[in-house]
DNA sequence: CTTTTTGCAAACCCTTTGCAAGACA
DNA sequence: TGTCTTGCAAAGGGTTTGCAAAAAG
């Protein structure tokens, strides 16, 4: 049973895909809702959980903060500025070995690991030079 | 300025060290609550805040789920039940080169990292194996 | 025609906050 | 005494859910 193919899909979908840096759900419900004033919030929710469920886009759990959503949907990391609250990706190659690792050293049957780095991005970095 | 000791303060730091496996805020609160039942929930919360804050307890920020607290201060790696929900120790050595990696690729100034793993604790695999 | 999806509002979980009363130093 | 901390209840952010109506297949 694949999902319905329906007009809000498609809108949230491509939406998406138009903004950049990681939105988080109200902000492309904001962008959607811009142009289709009559889309809800509870299906710009709902939807983006059956797209990153179904793996047609990337979801990214930040902790503390409301989850991101990518369209590209292939696995790496990311930082997120303690200042700001930007949120960038961090093209580093993903740890291989650490799964198996955790697997021994806990018992559990590991399926994956989420890695977030915290830093200062660039423009903070500039804006707060004088402050130490 | 150091921060006054209150019984509260006390009563909570001792629960929290009386309780095993990472219990939420709120699990503090009911172990808190169930002795002292004029402790409100605000200052259990407050509390744990600020003795983490301070470095006298650890707090375990988990993806989509609520802050946990350690009575241990070391820093380590975490490992969630994908199933029920519990939360365990991972003892690998820490990362040592991954934050200088990520500030070399991403232009950020790397200040500490979280990984997290998700997988199925040793209860979940035993009771869930007929499933697959 | 059956089943999924929508839109709305209300509910939900986790946490923080405003404020006056109370406790600490 | 001066200031930090408490307790309460209300508010806050982010997300999910119940339900009837609408749309997809």
């Amino acid at each position: 049973m694949p999902a319905r193919n329906t007009v809000q899909r498609q809108v949230i979908e491509e939406t998406l895909r138009s903004l950049a840096n990681h939105p988080t759900a109200d902000e492309v419900y904001d962008a959607v809702h811009a142009e289709h004033p009559s889309i809800g919030k509870a299906t710009v929710y709902r939807t983006l959980g059956r797209l990153s469920d179904e793996g047609t886009i990337g979801r990214v759990r930040i902790n503390n903060g409301a989850d991101r959503f990518d369209h590209r949907t292939f696995s790496h990391y990311h930082v997120r500025c303690v200042r700001c609250g930007r949120v960038d990706d961090v093209m580093i190659p993903l740890l291989g070995d650490v799964d198996e690792a955790a697997a021994r050293a806990s018992g559990y049957q590991i399926c994956g690991h989420t890695l977030q780095f915290d830093g200062i991005c660039p423009a903070c970095q500039a804006c707060g030079e004088e402050r130490g």
